[in-house]
DNA sequence: ATGTTTATTGTAATGATAACAAATCTTTAA
DNA sequence: TTAAAGATTTGTTATCATTACAATAAACAT
């Protein structure tokens, strides 16, 4: 997972109906090896250097088209930021509000919407809220 | 909880130690009243016939007083649109692509933050996406 | 009453995303 | 090979939710 060649990236994309561009194998490599739950304006700034015409229209119409090919998912976790997830196995999200990273949790079984409900259920988020042990350690350094 | 007397919720206010104003009261009000996780605009523009010189800047003022108050929580269910619950005990959503509803569920117990990873967890958003039992029927009749 | 704090208001700024149309690249078929 | 058709990318502009800010108004305390 830490690493994926070229070569995978091509071949999922085409798997998936998406035509390998450059612009779109970049983003999907930064997103493969970034697992740090980018927003499109991250992923942006960080391929300007590489791919300097590259456009952010472009960046948000890929993360879009990967949305609904399943490629990649969207974690909702805080409001105005959208963020992506190559990881679309279900697996909860914690937020630092200290050092606002996104950090994953992967042993938490996946909550199941009750059958008695009558609600059919696509996809589901857990999100929590928190301080991470790091951020707490220097807040109580500081008081 | 579905009727709750004005005298009620000026004490809560109070409680909280927020002056209860005509805005706030109204505010507040409404939510009690109206269990539909409303936005900030949904707020605003259901107030308005009743209060024609209410400002929607004070709507988000007194949504985050009541917010940092504990009073009610952020439903951040979808981007780009917060969304306010009265009811600050733990429970889960369900939106439907649909009608765009957001249903309650109450019968789900909170997930835990395992204790390993050190993450302290100070709030929990349990989140549900998929399709009502209503909009189904309707997409199948279409069909 | 008068000064001080608190709350409300309207306008303007911000920032993320989407719409749109023009430009470029790719593919297809003659 | 080349020209048309289709797909992709790009830059600009528009939109929409939210916030910042400064001015007004109301409530409170001396």
């Amino acid at each position: 997972m830490a690493d994926i060649t070229k070569q995978k990236i091509v071949e999922q994309l085409k798997e998936a109906g998406v035509s390998p561009s450059e612009q779109r194998i970049a983003v999907f490599s930064f997103l493969h090896h970034n697992h740090i739950h980018p927003t499109a304006d991250t992923i942006y700034q960080s391929l300007s250097p590489d791919y300097p015409t590259l456009s952010k229209t472009t960046v948000y119409n890929t993360l879009k088209l990967f949305v609904a090919k399943r490629l990649i998912q969207v974690v909702a976790i805080e409001d105005g930021e959208l963020r992506f997830d190559v990881n679309t196995d279900f697996h909860a999200h914690f937020k630092c509000r200290e050092c606002l990273e996104v950090i994953d949790l992967f042993d938490i079984p996946e909550p199941q919407c009750p059958t008695e409900t009558q609600l059919i259920a696509e996809s589901t988020q857990l999100n929590f809220y928190g301080i991470c042990d790091q951020c707490k350690g220097k807040l109580e350094e500081q008081s």
